[in-house]
DNA sequence: GCTTGACCTTCCAGCGACTAGAACCTTTAT
DNA sequence: ATAAAGGTTCTAGTCGCTGGAAGGTCAAGC
């Protein structure tokens, strides 16, 4: 199928698909006219890309995981271990905002807002 | 002050120095030999930028917020929108990160994470 | 046969916010 | 005189796309 039926099936923009393909990730066959021309086993990969950036993995977690995936003989430890640093990660990231938003969301609380200028955000700003 | 002396005053790399001087955020003097020549107002301004960047404002923000500090009329509503606006998108980050986090760490809970090649984050992830 | 429009192709450039590195100049200390 | 530590400019790379230009292909309608 072409390009765009895969993007409609995946759910995936079509430049990212090309993009996929650029980077080696999904490399379809090519019809006679030059046309990309995806089997449904590709499709069913960027569908497993999409799921897997969806979650937040960076595209050398998403080549591993679809790595261990083509591979019958994989131990599930290794994509355990992928998985539980991504989480790692990403409990850093909430723990990061969490942060900011406390720091941020008292500045907020505690400015007027109004039309004069003193404001406690650009106070802590600048102050440190 | 030369940019090693403003690095570590304001607590940011040189290079992240002369990229703001690039994008027109700090521009210091500079002194006969060419050295860029720091006043302590441009550190200050770099010392604020390195909170506002902590705080997860882009660097479009950090500029806004930092031309309303040097204007002496401003209104603490401008500061308060901008900061605001910027809680909001953190909040959002945090809501998509927890959930990220919610699906991935049932998945890794499921996964045996031993030898064996079966694995719930593989089907997960191909299955939709 | 011709046109229209939807679809496809490649290639180049840009986003944000730096960061790395090369090649070179200046200052300071020995 | 020399070496180390600092400074300068410039180019290019990071990540994961995304936009746009310039053109090729295909199916439908007249």
């Amino acid at each position: 199928m072409n390009i765009g039926e895969a993007a409609r099936r995946s759910g995936l923009p079509a430049k990212t698909i090309r993009y996929y393909e650029d980077i080696a990730l999904v490399i379809p066959a090519r019809a006679a006219n030059g046309y990309r021309d995806y089997s449904a086993s590709d499709t069913h990969k960027l569908g497993f890309l999409g799921r897997a950036r969806a979650l937040g993995f960076a595209i050398g977690d998403c080549r591993a995981l679809l790595d261990l995936y083509d591979d019958g003989a994989r131990a599930s430890s290794d994509v355990r271990s992928i998985a539980a640093s991504h989480l790692a990660d990403i409990e850093q990231k909430i723990e990061d905002l969490r942060e900011m938003h406390e720091t941020l969301s008292d500045l907020v609380a505690s400015c007027a807002g109004d039309d004069r200028p003193d404001c406690p955000i650009l106070k802590s700003l600048a102050d440190g």
